[in-house]
DNA sequence: TCCTTCTATGCAACTCGTTGCATAGACAAG
DNA sequence: CTTGTCTATGCAACGAGTTGCATAGAAGGA
């Protein structure tokens, strides 16, 4: 239940609508924390009817109007009790993983194209990533004293980084093996 | 939908009950992929009535009876079919990073004692995959000349390990930039 | 003019996942 | 002999998440 956290700090960070928050979730704070429309949507109607956000009807020209959200107290004080629970470190669900154990009961070979497609999405994320990192935190353009928010993003983003190094060394280990396995048949 | 497909390589690679997979699930396979016995009995009945799955029933001593499941043909079938349709690259759902986003509008360094503690954590289940590791695969007791099963379950293991290593070197980033902002303040 | 795309919001139906509870046999400790 | 623990299976209710569909204004291109 962290999704309405997750929308409550991201309309912290900056006010915005549905659609805007969506978009925001296939790119930074989606990463890590993925939600559809749908569900942002239906929480957003409900932490509205909770009293938790207000809602500000905005007008807009060369494109139809939209709603856009404001953290309340309400939403601010629930935020921080979820900030002072302790929560469980999180169980992985890793497909791939479930899938490389069963290819030895069919055709490991078979897995090398699904691998590397894995491989070629995990890099073309981590450049996301280093240009993220470039452009707001390492380049020249970048704020010389950053403030918590900043440096708290920054983390959470290397943080991305070292995940990302680390799964495509893990899928260049996982293609090595594939292939012995391959040489050995 | 994995959840049958990941029951179903962890009956292949050995039949047990409900029970025993629940373990299993605590364990091993479930370090990449979570469940609780409830969904593992709700899918184990579907599957069997699929006919995906066959069920016997194992008279034990001093325990209670156990139904012991092992994959039928249409079960291998349906297993094969999902190994060769592609997956999408997972999405990740990482609730610390969207702790410490929050923890910006409140008090970051109330957040040391959480961070902490998931860094134990993350440090026991790497001594619990090095041990399994040392255990499985590379100790005195390892098989010389391991099958492509064990060569498989080893590089979901090694990620393991790189994952939890990447972790624990993460945190200690997120705890030197929280006493940082502490500092500061 | 029609078609597509982008912005913007939402309903309905369904499946997946979690939580709490219930039952029951076997055994060990107090 | 009651209590607790481990093995073993399951129901019911709820909440979270996904998928498909629908609507609608505005812009741009064929």
């Amino acid at each position: 239940m962290a999704l309405e956290h997750a929308i409550l700090v991201s309309l912290l960070e900056k006010p915005g609508s549905g659609y805007e928050l969506a978009r925001r979730f296939d790119r930074s704070i989606g990463y890590f924390w993925a939600a559809t429309h749908q569900q942002i949507y239906r929480i957003l109607k409900r932490m509205e009817n909770d009293g938790w956000i207000d809602a500000r009807e905005v007008a807009q020209q060369s494109r139809p109007d939209k709603k856009e959200y404001s953290v309340a107290a309400p939403g601010r004080a629930a935020l921080s009790r979820w900030l002072h629970e302790p929560i469980e470190p999180e169980s992985v669900r890793h497909e791939l993983a479930v899938k490389i154990r069963g290819a030895a009961f069919d055709d490991p070979a078979a897995l090398l194209d699904e691998v590397e497609r894995h491989r070629r999405a995990h890099a073309d994320r981590l450049a996301h990533y280093l240009a993220g990192e470039q452009r707001d935190f390492t380049g020249p353009d970048a704020p010389e004293r950053p403030d918590a928010g900043q440096e708290l993003q920054h983390v959470v983003l290397r943080g991305g980084i070292a995940y990302e190094r680390m799964t495509l060394a893990w899928l260049d280990d996982v293609i090595a093996t594939l292939h012995r396995l391959g040489a050995q048949r």
